[in-house]
DNA sequence: CCTTCATTTGCAACTTTTTGCAACTTTAAT
DNA sequence: ATTAAAGTTGCAAAAAGTTGCAAATGAAGG
């Protein structure tokens, strides 16, 4: 077995258990402990997962509860999300992803807005239902644990039905030839089922994701029509993603 | 099982009950009470609860909770759900409807338990997604704010597609004539469908709703196939439902 | 096909962490 | 005050991690 493939192999094992133990890694790829032990080092050192005492746990599970979300990162994420709200008029029905830009955008709806959400998410999903003037869409299908939202062929065939007025992603990477990218395949595909069935597809990214790429294209960069991050819209890091037609709020 | 991940579920434990037990802790991870009471001590250094003699308390103990359910019924409730688990084995696929003894049922699931569990109750759902052993499938539609279940056709399709083993109903209502029968008819649509997609049908029922009725029929006696209550089976009251063929746990 | 060179892998010796046990002390409940 | 349950402390065994090193592997070029 290949160094890169085992440790995709680890990676896909974490997002379907959240936690992977040294001892079983080794049982089922036949290397040393050693071995096993210096791929969760480099994958931790890539930031992919976090290695304990004796295997590893999915980012999803710290972020749960050990994590304080990087406060830093997170007052970006609230200016990206006022702007995203501006966008939201009453009677709009609206699909989002998953990701925490996103549930800080469903922190702030404001109590007089009326809406329909579609989602998939269950952080989100949470979120919505509390607000007093909001209709909510369960895409239904299996749940992943680690990232807390439902997948599966029904949850495509399902977003595929939608006709929804706006598209929220939130965004893992954006770069001007490669579009928004992704690295888990069934995130991609659900991503990309919303975008088709959004008249217009709205991507949230804090300015550290501009410019970067991952391995799976959600969408070219003309598929979307807004991109919010936290920076001024004149500033000139996004001035390529004007001139690509973007409005940039 | 890892270090950080019998802390996270001693904290998901406290989230659920206020109040964790030394020895409980022990049974639930297989470890012995020193290594429990390490934890708790780390947990209580970090802040994340405070320790007692005996087992540790939530932080949010001491806001005194006035919950909606009264106390005397949320026993009862207790009591079900002890009972309704003993009917659930490794590797089951369980379909389960809302209410609140449902819910009781979800926080009390022992965490070596292996199932799949597939409901359309948002409060259930986030249960069992912090169990470390359940799969869970969202049955997808429009949120009802009120009751917290998804409803509509497409719930009521997607639960016919399903054959499950178990099917637990929270009842409002049963009685010797009628069966089971609700007063709500898109609840009373989807039970219904839960009960048709399940080899066994499991009411859970405190004893108030003995021998009452409303409205619409879920479904006859006869297709019942378990009867929980908070009483012992031998009790007067339940005779008539044992000798309708129901096995009364 | 062979050689070379960098990388990867497993092993061995050693360190650290984790865990359960035993002896003893403290707590709380009658 | 008595007693059983819980807690503490120290310790030793087991498990996991670390480091250095040599053998094995694989890619690149002849």
């Amino acid at each position: 077995m290949l160094k890169k493939e085992r440790q995709a192999y680890i990676l896909h094992k974490l997002d379907l258990h959240n936690k992977v133990v040294n001892t079983g890694l080794c049982a089922d790829m036949g290397v040393s402990e050693d071995t096993v032990r210096r791929d969760l080092y480099e994958l931790s050192q890539a930031g992919k997962l976090i290695k304990v005492h004796g295997g590893a746990l999915s980012l999803a599970f710290n972020e749960v509860r050990f994590e304080s979300t990087n406060v830093y990162s997170q007052s970006k994420k609230v200016k990206i999300a006022e702007k995203a709200i501006g966008l939201i008029h009453n009677n709009m029905y609206v699909l989002t992803s998953g990701g925490t830009t996103i549930l800080e955008m469903a922190k702030q709806l404001p109590p007089q807005l009326r809406a329909t959400f579609i989602t998939g998410s269950i952080p989100a999903l949470n979120l919505y239902i509390a607000h007093p003037n909001i209709n909510v869409i369960v895409v239904g299908d299996k749940v992943n644990k680690a990232s807390r939202i439902t997948v599966g062929a029904s949850a495509l065939s399902k977003i595929r039905e939608v006709n929804a007025d706006l598209c929220f992603l939130g965004t893992n990477a954006i770069d001007l030839q490669r579009g928004i990218t992704d690295n888990d395949w069934e995130v991609v595909e659900l991503k990309r089922a919303m975008v088709a069935a959004s008249a217009k597809t709205v991507c949230l990214a804090i300015s550290e994701k501009l410019n970067s790429f991952e391995a799976l294209q959600v969408c070219a960069l003309k598929q979307i029509d807004y991109l919010i991050t936290e920076l001024d819209p004149n500033d000139k890091v996004l001035q390529p993603y004007v001139e690509a037609g973007i409005t940039v709020l």
